[in-house]
Formats: C-alpha cells, sequence, structure tokens
DNA sequence: TCGATACATCAATGTTTGTTGATTTATAAG
DNA sequence: CTTATAAATCAACAAACATTGATGTATCGA
C-alpha cells in the first residue's frame, strides 16, 4: 500500500498524481486526534493493540481501525507475536515527510 | 484561529488536548489533493484566487472553501489588493510541522 | 451611480469518515 | 476438542467533508 516518495522538487511532486495521492494519504493519516495519540503512545516503542486500547481508553475495533489507517499510510508496521500484533512506527516514512514539509517551507521562505 | 506548537518533546505534545486539535487541523489541511495542489503553487510566490482558479481548473467557490481550510490552519495568509486577494504560504508554520514531524522521527528511530 | 470583476458565503446534495456493537479469524492453553 | 483471548472485519448509523450553483459583498472603472 506504500509507495516511497522520490527526491524531487517539491513543485514537481505537487503535480504528480500518485504522489499528490500518496502524501494525502500521509498527512490524513496524521489528521485525527485519535492517530496523533497513537503515534505519542508508539514512541516510547513498539505497543500491542491492547496496550494502546488501555492506554487511550478507546475500544478495540476503534483502534483496529485508525491502526489500519496509520498502516495503510505506511507510518507504521505491524508484526504478529503470538496472540497479539504489535505496532510500531516507521522513521523511514516519518523521515520522508519531514524532508518533504522542510523542502516546502524552503520554497516558501525563498519566495515570500 | 492559528496557535502556535510551543516546543515541547512530542510525547508531551501528543498528551495536550489543543496540541492534538491543532495538530489535527494543520494535517487536515494538508490531506487533501486540491490543497496540496495549491501548495504547490504558491511555492512559486504568492497568487490570486483567479491566478489559482485558471491554473488548477477549478470551480471559484471550490478553491475559496479550499483556501479558507488551509488559511484556518495557519498554512497560508490572505492579502487583499484592490479586487484581488492574494494568498501565500507561511514558512513559520511550515517550520513548525517540520521540526514537529522531525522530532517524532527522532524518536521512532531511537526506539524503533 | 452603474456595470463589471474578484472573491466569500450559503443551501442543497452526495461522499467519505469515524463510531458502535456483532461477528469472524487466529492463536494459545487446558 | 473446547474454551478463552487478541485482533480484524463487517453492517449500520451519524457526523464531517467536498462539490455545485446561486447569492451576497467589496472594489474598481466608466
Amino acid at each position: 500500500m506504500s509507495v516511497s516518495l522520490p527526491a524531487r522538487t517539491p513543485e514537481k511532486t505537487l503535480e504528480r498524481s500518485a504522489d499528490l495521492a500518496r502524501l494525502s494519504r500521509v498527512f490524513h493519516a496524521l489528521s485525527d486526534e485519535t492517530r496523533l495519540q497513537i503515534v505519542g503512545k508508539l514512541l516510547t516503542g513498539e505497543k500491542c493493540v491492547c496496550e494502546l486500547t488501555e492506554a487511550l481508553d478507546a475500544t478495540q475495533s476503534r483502534l483496529s481501525f485508525h491502526l489500519k489507517s496509520l498502516k495503510d499510510a505506511g507510518l507504521v508496521t505491524d508484526r504478529r507475536a503470538g496472540r497479539w500484533v504489535h505496532y510500531a512506527l516507521r522513521p523511514d516514512t516519518l523521515s520522508e515527510i519531514t524532508r518533504f514539509v522542510g523542502s516546502v517551507r524552503e520554497g516558501a521562505a525563498r519566495c515570500c
């Protein structure tokens, strides 16, 4: 599901349909408070769904829904261990997004 | 409408309701392909709505709607000049987001 | 002051998203 | 083999969002 963003000027990236789709999916994944809270919890290491359920006081199916969104966007990975599925952040995707927003910022600083 | 994100660890940021609301609004603004295209066009400098309308082949009211979303999120500013309203990127907000995603990435790299 | 232009806002509508509770699948333990 | 636990998926629903076309507002030039 996840496609990497090739290094390209942000102007070009924002002209390509596939890149637009990919970017909007990642930002959409980050656009929900519950999902941002999940990201916050994963900052101290991988967690299984049950730990997140308890930490965020959310129902299991609700978390499953949000974790799928984060996973489809390439922001987290899942790893099954017995009965548990552990979710963890993907630093590579976070780097990609940091670079992208950073280069948009640079472009903006140059022109504005 | 726009509130700045104080420098704070991402863990703490992602625990505060006001910061969550602010972040989710910014990411939501970036989660739509039309709005990303607008950002792309603004990378070469400020543009009036009519220029964006032409460049993106979109109706005026549609662009107005999306520009409002970007403005409410603090990603763009508007400046009236006679009959025209010019929109431009806000590098400060883009820096903020870069710093935030970057620090999440650092946390992820440390733990994953 | 009249008409034209640029833009914002509104009402109506269809689509997408998030939530809930129930069901299903997978694994493990007794 | 049966039962319990962890998690994914599904159906139903409500809320939020995006689009369109129409109307309103501000500014400018004639």
